[in-house]
Parts: C-alpha cells; structure tokens; sequence
DNA sequence: CTGTTAGCGCCTTCAT
DNA sequence: ATGAAGGCGCTAACAG
C-alpha cells in the first residue's frame, strides 16, 4: 500500500505512515493539529515529513472533504490599475479567508463560457466582473451549481453583487463641470458594455436634467488609448462639437488631453476633460486629471468575502452592496491648479 | 450508489449515469470526447447531463489522472503595470496549454513560505518571481517535489530561470547618459532587492569603466514613489551631488522627476532623470522618459511554457533564457523632445 | 461500443 | 491515544 518515497510524485501519507512505524489515520491527525496525538508520536510523524519531504496532494484532500478551498475569479483583462486592484484585494482577504485564487482572463479566450465551467470545475464559487467581455448569462449558467458574486454588476435572483457607486459621483461630476459654465458636454464610453458605464452615463443625464439641459447621446468609445486619440482626432478636425469630455476611464481621458494638447488645444481652456478611476498618471500629467475614485481594492475584498459566506453558508445579501466613491478635482476640468502640482 | 441531484453539491457522475440509463465509463467517455460512443448513447448522456447541470468535480479527476492540469504562480504584489502584464502573458499561455492558474501574493503574508507550500499542493508546478520579498530558499525548497521556474532571477541546479535582460542595456542607458556629457551619475535602486536591479547596477558600472570613469555607489531606495519624492528632497536639499539620477524603474523616476519639478529643477537641464519598464506615464510626462522596455508579456508566456514543459518532460533548460530588452530614447536624459510629443 | 472494477490519496467515523 | 476501514467522484484498464 505504500508508495515509493523519492519517486516523482512524491511521498504520500502512507509512507510517511509506515516511515514513522504509525497509522496513516495518525498522520492525518498530526497534519491537521489535531490535539489527540502524543508528542513523541507527533515528532516522529514530523521527522518522517521532513525526511520524505512529504507534501500532500491537495485534489485528494479536496475529494475527501468535498470542497475546494479555492476561490474562482474571473476578470476580462488585466490592463491598467483597476484590474489589479481588484485582484490584489480578492487575493490578500482570499488568503486571510485560507482560500486560494484560481485566475481567468477572459481575454484571449474564443470560448468563456466553456472556460468558465471548467474554471468553476476547481473552486467552490466563482467571482465575476460584470463587462462585456463576460456573457451575461454566465451567471445564471453557474448559479445553481456554485455560489457566484458578480463585481461591478447588478444582483440576480441568486446571485449577489457589489459594486462600488457611480450614477451619484457621475451626477456630481457632472454637475461641476456644468458649474464651470461648459454646456456642451459630451460622455464618452459605451453605456453598453457594463452595468458601471451605463451608470455613470445616467449621473451624466441626471446632471444635466437637474439643470434643466438636456443631454447629449452618449459616444460609445473604447477605453483605451487608441480610441482616446481617435477621438481628440475627431475634436481637431471639427466634426465634434464639445466644450467638456466626460470619459469613462482614465486611460480614454489621458489619451484624449495628450492627442488634443499635440493638436495645439488647450485643456482646460478649450476644452474640459474629466475622466474616472484616478489612476496614477492622472496626478502625474499637466494639467492634473479631475476623476473619480473608487475603492477598487475594498471591492475585491468585499468579493472574496461575500463569495466565502455563501460558500460557508447560505448566507445571501438579497441588495447589491455599494461602496462609496470620491470626486478627485485637479485641474483639467476647469479649476484652478493646486500650485504644488 | 447514485448521488442525490438538486442537493447541495449536485449531480455526480453516477447520477448523470443513472439518468441516462449508461454506466459512469461511458459517461466519462463522451466527457472526455472519446469517439468511441454511439452517437445515440452519447446524446442522451449530453442531456442528462444538462438536466441535472452536472459539472464534473475536478479534484476527484486530478486525483485519478494524478496531476492537477494547474499552475502556480507566486509575485511579490501586483502594483504597477510590470506584474500585470507578467500575469496576463503567463496565464493566457497557460490556458492555451489547458492549465489553470492559482494566483498567489506574497504582500500580506506573513509566512510566505508555508503559503508557499499550500500552493504547491494543489498544482503540477510553480514559476515565481525572484524578489526580495519571496524568500530565497523557496525554490530549493519546493524543488524535488514540484517543478519550479523562477522568473527575473538565476538558475540554480534543477531550478530552471528566465529573464529579460539587464546588464546590456543598464550599461547602453548608462552609456548614453554619459555621452550626453554627465558625470556625477547616481544610481538609485537596491542591488540587492532581486538579480534584476543587481544586474542593473552592474551594467552601470560596467559603462563607467568603459569610459574610464568610476561609478557612484548605488543609492539603495524603493520602488515606489513616496521612496522616490524624499530622494528628490535630497537633491533639493542640496546633500546629494549628481547631475544624473539612473532609476531602477519608472516609477521611481517619475516621482523624482515630479518632485523635482516642484521644486524649480529643470529635468533634464539641471538633472538627468532615467528609469526602467517604459509605464505609461512615462510618454505622457513631461518631458518624455528615457527608460528601457523589457518584454514583459512574453516574460510571462515563456514562463508558462517552460514550466509546462518542466511537467510534461523532464526536458530541462539548463542556461537560463534571457529575453531581449529594448532602450527608449526621449528626452528626460537630455535628448531634444520629439515634436509629436 | 459498453459495463465492471480497481484504484488515485486523504479524511473520518467507529472501535479499541 | 491509535488503528481499521469505508468512501469522496472520477479515470482507465480489462472484459465482453
């Protein structure tokens, strides 16, 4: 019964059992702290670890105690700062929780459905973003089998979500850029492709209904920085007319200040752009980006949290949690330039 | 012998077999896409299957196949765009090789090296990143029983390594600076924080003695910009003599070059400032960032690659890869600024 | 083409 | 405090 120790594949509990002159039943006792051993008994079975340089095969312990310890998570990419964020907060309370974290980019995969259920083969629940990169029905797909948390998203029946505000800020946004005197506003960013866009577009409608103005279509934009320079292209070349970009992210923003300032605009004195995230280079550039912050990391915890309960028990939070969000204002939206840059 | 569908836990594959009036070898047949199913027999297990959303349970087939089809991947944090986009190459190849990755961080954790080990228990192998934060023993540690790559550090017997080069091009970027007629260089970076910044250095003093100059000691300091601002104080306080400061990355040397900045130096008039990693900020400020671009992605998919080769085969690398780098000339060394900005 | 039958390595009552 | 034995869900010969 024993296996051969030193062989690839390693020891396993029983020959650590028979190196130690003890019952595999005992070394499963040592290996989980349990108190009931004798010292000398325990020692031994440590000693006979050590020497076979013992690791446990953690599917077989998965089996016998028939859950993962394992926490799925699904993200469409990981460029930028949001994603890793994200992910450094659903790790780091994950492992304070003793669960690992299998990762999945949808990215680059033509099938994400198919990868998902095998994603949700390995974890004892899975975490999502909501975006267009995932398929809406995924949820409702792995509901049933496993607890899902979507991030970013909106509840469903039996799938629980978190997210961090955003009609509100955009509304406040919003507002502050029309206290600028700007009227013809423009969002970019396609209200289509999440729950947190379409949001942020409809703070950016509400804004502008409570002034009495009525809003202009949003223009479905990309967020990244090739549609942020094809977009400033369009404002140089006078066939969009704007005095204030509201983006959707940073990253379009940044884009969109770098391509106009080359193009000779000035930002904010021609044009306004405001943008959402407040990533690092926002408070680097010239004039300084006004945005929003988001407690992305706070998100990813609450995540790995919420998807623990449900897993430990049924525990489910029916309203989606939303966590606060803060307006950062610098200068590129009008106000005057904080002189320490 | 049947499981008990709908309960917690679901449909196993003997009640899929039940369902379908099959025994569990013929469902896991067509599981497994065997072509040796009647096409008939392979339909009505396609609908059991549905019916009860059966979801195979992975630990028990890693246990039977006896490896876990999983990689481990273990960084120091994820902050900053290097470890992201290292992330995204390793797990978008480890999924075309069919592997899913369990993600770990060492930030947080307290004993890394027992983190270490529960990782190693539940994949085929692990890659992980040199760094002063991930103890060095970890890899003679886990090697014997798993296989390991570490990434950005050296190979040791039976421990295979890759990374992007470092001496070559800190010297070509030392060089250049040099030839921009500064002589009062300073390095600022711990040599001894990974082999990376280590070889960094050595580059840096290998393009002195080149010219017949002697380098400065390195300025130990962290990678982060808090780090990067007290040592532009120092300049402005006038108690470090350099008219050209080689940073171990971007972000160190953009938050000197901000800091400078403010208070009244001229980069790269009154100090040279060049870093490492080419981020994003680095061609959004102003003036541009002269750093070098280091293939990180692709860091990241050999990564992957080596180490499913590790697992498959015995099939070792015994030199360690090196992944070409590239400089990137702007104009924060002294060169003219490109007029596109 | 399909069913039977051993394991895979570990945990966990149940005895002792 | 320790051992014996059954079972977790799946794969893979081996028979038919």
């Amino acid at each position: 019964m024993a296996g051969i120790p030193g062989q690839r594949g390693g020891a396993t509990i029983y020959s650590v059992a028979e190196a130690a002159g003890v019952s595999i039943a005992t070394v499963s006792r040592v290996l989980q702290g349990s108190d009931k051993v004798s010292a000398k008994t325990r020692q031994r079975v440590m000693t006979a670890v050590e020497e076979l340089r013992y690791m446990p095969l953690g599917a077989a312990r998965s089996l016998a105690v028939r859950h993962h310890e394992a926490h799925g998570l699904l993200l469409p990419e990981l460029s930028g700062p949001y994603y890793s964020e994200l992910l450094m907060g659903f790790e780091s309370r994950a492992a304070e929780l003793g669960q690992s974290v299998v990762l999945m980019l949808a990215e680059g995969k033509d099938d994400v459905a198919r990868a998902a259920r095998s994603l949700a083969t390995r974890v004892d629940g899975v975490a999502m973003l909501a975006s267009a990169a995932i398929p809406d029905a995924l949820p409702e797909m792995l509901r049933g089998s496993k607890p899902v948390v979507v991030i970013a998203g909106e509840a469903k029946p039996d799938v629980e979500a978190i997210t961090s505000e955003n009609t509100a800020s955009a509304q406040a946004l919003t507002a502050h850029v029309l206290r600028h005197g700007r009227r013809r506003l423009v969002f970019a960013g396609d209200p289509a492709s999440g729950p947190d866009i379409r949001d942020r577009y409809a703070g950016f409608v509400a804004a502008h209904e409570d002034a009495h103005l009525t809003a202009a279509a949003p223009l479905p934009t990309e967020l990244r920085e090739s549609a942020g320079a094809a977009l400033a292209d369009r404002v140089l070349a006078g066939d969009l007319d704007t005095d204030a970009l509201v983006c959707a992210n940073d990253e379009l923003a940044l884009a969109v200040m770098k391509r106009l300032r080359q193009g000779g605009r000035s930002v904010p004195d021609d044009l306004a752009v405001v943008g959402w995230d407040d990533v690092m280079t926002a408070r680097y550039v010239e004039p300084g980006l006004t945005t929003v912050r988001q407690p992305v990391r706070e998100l990813g915890a609450l995540a790995a949290e919420r998807l623990h309960a449900r897993i430990t028990s049924a525990d489910t939070v029916d309203e989606t949690q939303v966590l606060p969000t803060q307006l950062v204002l610098r200068s590129s939206c009008g106000c005057a330039p904080d002189p320490l840059g």
